[in-house]
DNA sequence: ATGACGCCCCATGGGCGA
């Protein structure tokens, strides 16, 4: 069963990328960040097409996540426990059934952050800590099912400094600051692992590029989209693949797609 | 010091992203 999280910004914009991809690529699941679309907006029709089940939490303008899989989910949770005044749309989760059971997928679009504020307490940074609780807390949860659990999405978290072309520019950015990266390791302590770093692990392999500044042509990226494994779904990952190549296309997204290959 | 790029919207420029 292949997994895999793709930050799309817009689906609408990227559905011939999006058909492109799914085609070429032929992931079970399908985690999509940023579709910046309400539900009744989503192209439901033109996926289903394509063999998917498609899970939507949409949002006008911004932000907005979805899960498409190759089967119909036994469940679909929205949004993110914890705060029942947020009202941005960066949570999704399924159950699915999967080879001897279920596999369970978080599908995650975690705040930015930025700017952080001189005391970094700005209110967009507040609010990417709050939300990093809030998972927190929810993962804990999760990983009581003691289920195959992958997490996926755009964390907007640079783990290490061999994930950022430029580690001490960065340095301080709502993406790669002390604060961000105890909330990111809490998480992962709870019993976690990152899927790529645990079976590839190499520097500078990177799943975004700005669109600005010739940061593509330039290979100026960073790593921040990730699939956090429980240790049952970590004892089935067979490979990770982050697919590069989906920057070059035409109108690309900034992210590229991340896909997980497990024996499910 | 600013803008750069690309997306969104009852738009025609401003907000937002990372």
């Amino acid at each position: 069963m292949k997994i895999a999280s793709w930050n799309i910004n817009s689906v609408k914009a990227r559905m011939p990328n999006l058909t492109e991809w799914l085609k070429r690529a032929q992931p079970d699941v399908l985690c999509l960040q940023e579709i910046k679309t309400v539900d009744d907006g989503f192209p439901r029709m033109e996926i289903e097409a394509l063999g998917y089940h498609c899970s939507v939490h949409g949002q006008k303008s911004y932000n907005g996540v979805a899960i498409l899989s190759r089967v119909t989910p036994d469940e679909v949770r929205i949004g993110l426990p914890g705060d029942e005044n947020d009202e941005q749309a960066r949570y999704i989760e399924v159950v699915l059934p999967a080879k001897g059971g279920v596999v369970r997928v978080g599908c995650i679009y975690l705040p930015n952050g930025n700017p952080v504020g001189e005391d970094a307490d700005s209110e967009k940074y507040r609010y990417k800590l709050d939300w990093m609780a809030r998972l927190k807390d929810h993962a804990k949860t999760l990983l009581k099912f003691e289920e195959p659990l992958i997490l996926a999405g755009d964390y907007n978290v640079i783990p290490r400094a061999g994930d950022c072309h430029d580690p001490e520019g960065w340095w301080g950015d709502a993406l790669y600051r002390p604060e961000t990266l105890a909330a990111f390791h809490a998480i992962k302590n709870l019993g976690f692992y990152d899927a790529f770093e645990t079976l590839d692990g190499r520097d500078g392999q990177y799943s975004f590029w700005d669109y600005q500044g010739g940061a593509w042509q330039n290979n100026l990226g960073i790593r921040i989209d990730h699939l956090l494994c429980s240790g049952q779904a970590m004892d089935r990952l067979v490979d990770v693949t982050i697919d590069k190549f989906v920057r070059e296309g035409e109108r690309p997204s900034d992210h590229v797609p991340i896909i997980g290959r497990f024996e499910l």
